[in-house]
RNA sequence: CGGGGCGUAGCACAGCCUGGUAGUGCGCUCGGUUUGGGACCGAGAGGUCGUUGGUUCGAAUCCAAUCGCCCCGACCA
């Protein structure tokens, strides 16, 4: 390809509204251009990224026996009633009519479509296990795109689904996918993370989120460096010490505590309690349900839990005027002591958290306002409908698994894998035939990747002061041809000529034939972040160019004639570096 | 949906407060000089000032409504 002739159409300055790296990086090379919020076109240098990563998405899929399909992105209303997802996915769905006024919605995952094929035509277990996966276009109305490509409402997913005849097929897909995953990942040079996350609408047993680590994301990632549990915060959990509840009154003790509105306030107040020996009372919104929701005084509530632990799909705190009507006092004096339907018909359920079991002589809000009770003892006073994990891990606590001190970091989630059991197949009445003749629920999994993601992140991770700097297995080009002056025919013919050899070669090759300066050139190329770059310049009279590493920034000269033979050498190492997994 | 910011040439911005019919830098076109890290000189092209309505002799500027974009939060497979 020559630089002349192609679209690469970079900016001299920052655009103006991109804040992460990945985002500035894209528009200002010549990657990217917005079309509305959340959506984008992708220039010819995206879609060389993007083909790449398919192509090794699609190379590794089919290594797991993966079929590739191409599902539509129209669907009708009628299959998200069945698995009762059209009301769940809310306005995050694009919907509309047809002609006929029939309801329709455009595709943000396609289990209802791939389960709606399994159900037609796979009967029987001498059909399983399948893995069915496209690299196609989903569509999500995110209520606030951002960050470029890291956030947006149309993108490509690699979206896969497996079915199996029972729980253990289930296990060994879920594995392969795993597997798959990690090779996709560093094939395409990406550093990552797979931690334990949250199922939310997917439904399903377990799911594990392929995270990369970076402060332009937006999931807070709980890890320990001693033992490698990672997870979600939307899933982790941490030991906590234990507390001394000894002492305090044998029962529960009302007392005036005026002008106390917040934890804090009673840590400070005469007669008060720490926080950690309170108990902190939400009331929240739980599908139309109110509800209450317990935790220590010095813990912060996580909403996706509460949503796990509650099967709850629309949550929110409770407004002032529910919170008076369901309880009789305002936020600052609430608690769940005495708290039963009879007494309090409008508190659905009570769901507490486990770091509150078994604790005593804690302080709590007596449901009057200005007034509080000590002398709680949480099995005895107060009646749980549920305990859960609910409260956020925070740095610093101790791991679960070995006691080590977990860390939180950001992360871009890059790709996803649920186990998903019968959900589908339940709701959808997709069965097989087992051998010995019973008719069973197919046993599902799915698995799916950003690919517009993983260029993102890739970005993410690697960039400097001077632009992009890709990893070779996903870069656009291998390596740019730099001419120093188009004017100068030895140059010109040399470059051209070597351009001849690497093309031959089978390398993707950018030639900068452009009638520019030499420092444009080499700004450009920096930028725009191909991993190799020759430049043909004065050296070329001694039968020599230079060979520029953009993630070193190092440069060395090189036979005009060995040109071809260092290119391949270092991208066969850069790239076999990256595909060797854990398991080859 | 709540809070904040911003819409003026392809990009980044000034002009608005104090109304008089639009400007700077980069980019672009042409000519010339240059040629190893975003050159220089000269001559040009390019703008419904987001949109609609109002005030006014006159609106980029004042008022109102509306649309859009970005950021924070809510939300989010």
């Amino acid at each position: 390809m020559r630089w002349s002739n192609f679209f690469i159409p970079t900016l001299r300055e920052d655009p103006a509204d991109a804040e992460v790296a990945s985002h500035r990086l894209l528009v200002r090379a010549g990657y990217i251009r917005q079309l509305t919020a959340g959506v984008y076109s992708l220039l010819p240098l995206a879609q060389r990224v993007r083909l790449k990563v398919i192509q090794i998405i699609r190379e590794e899929m089919n290594r797991i026996g993966g079929q590739e399909f191409l599902l539509p992105a129209i669907h009708p209303a009628e299959i998200w009633k069945e698995s009762g997802r059209w009301d769940v996915m809310g306005d995050n769905m694009f919907r509309l009519r047809d002609r006929k006024g029939t309801d329709m919605a455009l595709g943000m995952t396609h289990e209802e479509v791939f389960t709606s094929i399994a159900r037609n035509s796979i009967n029987s277990y001498r059909q399983l296990p399948q893995v069915w996966y496209q690299i196609q276009t989903k569509f999500r109305d995110e209520a606030r795109p951002k960050s470029g490509l890291l956030r947006v409402r149309e993108f490509t997913m690699k979206d896969a689904y497996s079915f199996d005849v029972d729980f253990e097929g289930l296990d060994k897909s879920f594995q392969d996918h795993y597997d798959a995953y990690c090779r996709i990942f560093t094939r395409c040079g990406l550093k990552y993370t797979a931690v334990e996350a949250s199922s939310g609408a997917m439904g399903g047993t377990k799911s594990t989120e392929f995270m990369v680590r970076t402060n332009a994301g937006e999931d807070n990632i709980v890890f320990c460096e001693k033992c490698g549990y990672a997870a979600n915060v939307e899933k982790a959990t941490s030991q906590l010490a234990t507390l001394d509840d000894r002492g305090g009154p044998t029962g529960v003790e009302e007392f005036p505590t005026p002008g106390v509105r917040t934890i804090e306030d009673l840590t400070s107040f005469p007669g008060g309690a720490s926080a950690d020996r309170q108990i902190k009372t939400l009331v929240y919104i739980l599908d139309d349900n109110v509800a209450l929701v317990l935790l220590r005084g010095d813990h912060e509530l996580n909403e996706t839990k509460l949503m796990d632990a509650s099967g709850a799909i629309n949550v929110r705190a409770a407004r002032p005027e529910e919170i008076s009507e369901a309880l009789g006092a305002s936020a600052g004096s609430l608690g769940a002591v005495g708290v039963t339907a009879t007494s309090h018909p409008k508190i659905g359920r009570i769901i507490a958290d486990e770091a509150l079991s078994a604790r005593r002589n804690m302080t709590t809000g007596a449901n009057k306002d200005d007034h509080h009770i000590r002398g709680v003892d949480v099995d005895r006073d107060i009646k749980v409908d549920k305990w859960a994990s609910l409260r956020s891990v925070k740095a610093g606590e101790a791991c679960v698994n070995c006691g080590g001190v977990l860390e939180v970091f950001r992360a871009v989630e890059a790709g996803h894998i649920f186990k998903l059991g019968t959900k589908y197949s339940d709701s959808m009445g997709a069965k097989v035939l087992t051998p010995d003749g019973q008719e069973v629920p197919i046993v599902m999994g799915s698995y799916g990747i950003g690919v517009e993601r993983v260029m993102s992140a890739a970005i993410e991770l690697y960039n400097d002061e001077a632009g992009i700097s890709w990893p070779p297995s996903i870069a656009p080009f291998h390596v740019v041809l730099t001419v120093v002056n188009t004017k100068d025919q030895q140059l010109v013919e040399t470059s051209e000529r070597v351009y001849e050899d690497l093309c031959r070669a089978g390398l993707d090759v950018l030639l900068d034939d452009r009638d520019e300066r030499a420092g444009v050139k080499f700004n450009d190329a920096d930028l725009i972040g191909i991993p190799y770059r020759v430049t043909f310049g004065k050296k070329v009279k001694e039968g020599k160019a230079e060979l520029f590493t953009r993630a070193t920034r190092a440069s060395e000269d090189l036979e005009i004639g060995s040109v071809v033979h260092a290119i391949r050498a270092r991208l066969e190492e850069a790239i076999s570096k990256n595909s060797r997994s854990k398991d080859d």
